[in-house]
RNA sequence: GGCUGCGUAGCUCAGUCGGUUAGAGCACAGCAUUCAUAAUGCUGGAGUCGUUGGUUCGAGUCCAACCGCAGCUACCA
């Protein structure tokens, strides 16, 4: 009996289940339920990544607190995946005391062996929200091509890659400051220090050979050191004996695996986390992961398992992406699914099963089209395998009391259906479960087939044909039942009404080579319905319409629409011109000094078209304070003037009525 | 830009080591059937295998270039 562990790559605890991620564990969950129908111990555990700036944020714009909100997350997930039928054996977090520990272990352990360093990182710093920025934080003018408003890692117009820093007129998406140019520490894994150990894993059979050749062409050019740390604040584990700075969240989230399944151990007789992971392991490991982190886990994770003592992966199982109808998923086109939208509607099953069909062990992107999800589920499952049920379980029970006849009528029939057990175990265990389907619907035609052939509903009145008609109809049972065998690791709730109606305990994978005989089975039951075209439509029309809804929400974050809390976080002050002077060579401004009742500021204001600066010498105006320093070409500005009006000569600076002071508060 | 993968019937996809006339399911058309959830069976039409060139007795398959799609980019600037 083999001893397997596997995971689903973790989800992110910001955001709802979607047919991505349902795709991936779907896929797992298939291989999972394989496995334990085999007679192998099998465990599956996944987690959320609770950790990094984007949860931070979004809680703080949800107005909650990041723990509040991961655990919110990782309940609604873990209830997704168990109305999806997928089976975690747990569903932990990476904000977990296990993780926690895990993570400085690992990480000790590798400092004290050298395998890490320190240096100093240069990285744009918002210091109006006093925090670093990650790239997809910050926006500014591509240094290649000039275009503007790109991302800090790369340019949407020509493709170019680049650090943040090189950005020109960067911005900060948080606070609209410039973000300024600030160095700190940063702790490095030193990757390159497992280069040999990574060629010569990367060229076993652990991962497929299209991800070998990826991972190859990253191998020959060198590996880079791997920044793991971040300053805070930070959503994380901070780093034991280094301040203020944090894991960053892909060194503790493939951690995450580990600590999911520890607390399992903690949970469970006899289940020891030694067993899985100690370095001379003879248990399995397998992971399930999309194309996009092949990095992380073929690189990154086997090395930092590597140099801190453990076992390293039997096995990274790599998919590709989901599309819909042929394009990426859209929130406008209503193809952008949300697990909970699906369930209003549909049956999990039915995608399920459409996943099956689709999956290889390849990375190929996956594409759903919805008009031949609800042909494939409908022609094979209902017009083809439950049919062969349907059709024959009255004439056993109108004839035989419900009785199997006690031989096989066709040996050469039932053994076609029986040995394919071993073919198709084969297609299970190397991921190819679309080929699986494809055989298993060929059995089932053969079924069909079969039955048309010798016309039981002719004959069923002819006492001379009587055993005939019941060895056919039993043949077709049995057929059937192979069938529900081969297909419960995809769907496990058919197979269990299958199971009722067959009155026979759970079925496991070696049942499918002995055909019931002389058995009494149940009365049948449609054990599946058709899928109907419109609830898939309206799957799509409630996911258009939430993507309607968010994009309301969003303009009201993008502040076309303010709270009282968002008002009170502008300082707007009272302030007098103490002096105000042209600059030279600007055609616009004025430079205003200013007092603020005590402190004084220079503020550059674009209004010299409509004002002389004499005039202004002595006015009350109106100052926001709390706006981030701006430098110009001509120094810094530290504020802004209110001022109305359409610009050039029709500006209209705004002021206070007579009794205001410098510095008062205008709220 | 570089790299990885993909491109086969209206749709979704097989096609092993280069080998006969390129296959399946769905959809479509005709026939049969009426046990079965309008399910099933039989027959049929449907293809420039992305393009061009090359290797070969023979190319969907191998090689090169190009086009298109997806992705990666921890290669440099």
């Amino acid at each position: 009996m083999r001893r397997i562990l596997v995971t689903s790559a973790l989800p992110n605890a910001n955001g709802a289940m979607h047919l991505g991620h349902l795709f991936e564990h779907i896929q797992t969950d298939i291989w999972v339920r394989f496995q334990r129908m085999m007679g192998n111990e099998c465990h599956y555990v996944c987690a959320d990544d609770a950790h990094g700036t984007a949860t931070m944020l979004a809680a703080e714009r949800a107005g909650t607190t990041a723990e509040a909100m991961i655990e919110s997350f990782r309940r609604e997930h873990a209830e997704d995946f168990r109305r999806f039928l997928v089976g975690h054996d747990n569903y932990h977090s990476t904000h977990s005391a296990e993780n926690e520990h895990f993570t400085a272990a690992i990480y000790e352990r590798l400092a004290a062996d050298g395998r890490t360093f320190t240096a100093e990182v240069e990285q744009l710093y918002d210091a109006e929200r006093k925090l670093f920025l990650a790239d997809r934080f910050v926006k500014g003018t591509c240094p290649r091509c000039g275009e503007e408003d790109q991302y800090g890692d790369n340019c949407q117009e020509c493709g170019a890659t680049y650090d943040a820093t090189e950005l020109g007129e960067p911005r900060s998406l948080l606070s609209a400051a410039t973000p300024e140019l600030r160095s700190s520490d940063h702790y490095f894994f030193d990757l390159a220090q497992f280069s040999d150990f990574l060629k010569d894993w990367t060229a076993s059979d652990a991962v497929q050979p299209e991800v070998a050749n990826k991972l190859a062409e990253w191998l020959t050019g060198g590996l880079k050191a791997w920044d793991i740390s971040r300053d805070g604040p930070y959503f994380g584990f901070t780093i034991p004996g280094a301040g203020d700075k944090y894991f960053y969240v892909w060194m503790d989230a493939p951690i995450g695996y580990m600590a999911s399944f520890k607390n399992l151990c903690e949970r469970t007789e006899g289940l020891d986390f030694d067993d899985f992971w100690a370095a001379d392991s003879e248990a399995e490991v397998h992971h399930f992961i999309g194309k996009d982190i092949i990095n992380f886990h073929c690189l990154f994770w086997p090395a930092v398992l590597r140099g801190s003592g453990y076992r390293t992966p039997t096995k990274v199982h790599t998919h590709g992406f989901i599309t819909v109808d042929g394009v990426q998923m859209s929130k406008s086109r209503g193809t952008f699914i949300n697990a909970g939208t699906y369930l209003e509607h549909l049956d999990p099953e039915y995608l399920r099963y459409y996943y099956a069909t689709k999956l290889a062990a390849n990375t190929d992107d996956v594409d759903i089209s919805l008009d031949d999800f609800v042909q494939r589920v409908n022609s094979d499952l209902v017009g083809k395998v439950v049919n062969i049920a349907s059709r024959c379980a009255g004439f056993i029970h109108r004839g035989f009391d419900g009785v199997l006849s006690a031989s096989v009528h066709d040996e050469a029939l039932w053994d076609a259906v029986a040995q394919a057990r071993h073919r198709l175990a084969e297609l299970y265990e190397r991921g190819d479960f679309g080929r699986a389907v494809r055989e298993i619907t060929a059995l089932a035609d053969r079924a069909n087939q079969y039955i048309a052939e010798y016309e039981p509903w002719k004959h069923v009145n002819d006492p001379d044909r009587r055993d005939e008609v019941q060895g056919v109809c039993s043949l077709g049972i049995n057929v059937f039942r192979a069938l529900v065998v081969y297909l419960k690791p995809i769907l496990p709730a058919m197979a269990a009404k299958a199971e009722a109606f067959l009155r026979v305990e759970p079925l496991a994978w070696e049942d499918a080579g002995t055909p019931l005989a002389g058995h009494e089975i149940g009365r049948f039951k449609p054990l599946f319905t058709r899928i109907d075209r419109k609830d898939v439509d309206k799957v799509v029309a409630a996911t258009k319409a939430e993507a309607v809804a968010e994009a309301d929400d969003e303009a009201e974050d993008d502040g076309a629409v303010i709270s009282i809390d968002d008002f009170g976080k502008i300082d707007l002050r009272v302030a007098k011109v103490l002096d105000a002077s042209f600059v030279d060579g600007a055609d616009k401004l004025i430079e205003l000094r200013l007092d603020l009742g005590g402190t004084q500021r220079t503020v550059f204001a674009g209004v010299r078209e409509a004002y002389d600066p004499h005039a202004l010498v002595g006015r009350l105006v109106v100052l926001v304070a709390n706006l981030a320093p701006r430098k110009m070409r001509f120094g810094t500005s530290e504020g802004m003037v209110l001022a109305a009006g359409p610009g050039g000569e029709d500006i209209f600076l705004v002021s206070p009525d007579a009794g205001a002071e410098p510095g008062m508060q205008v709220t």
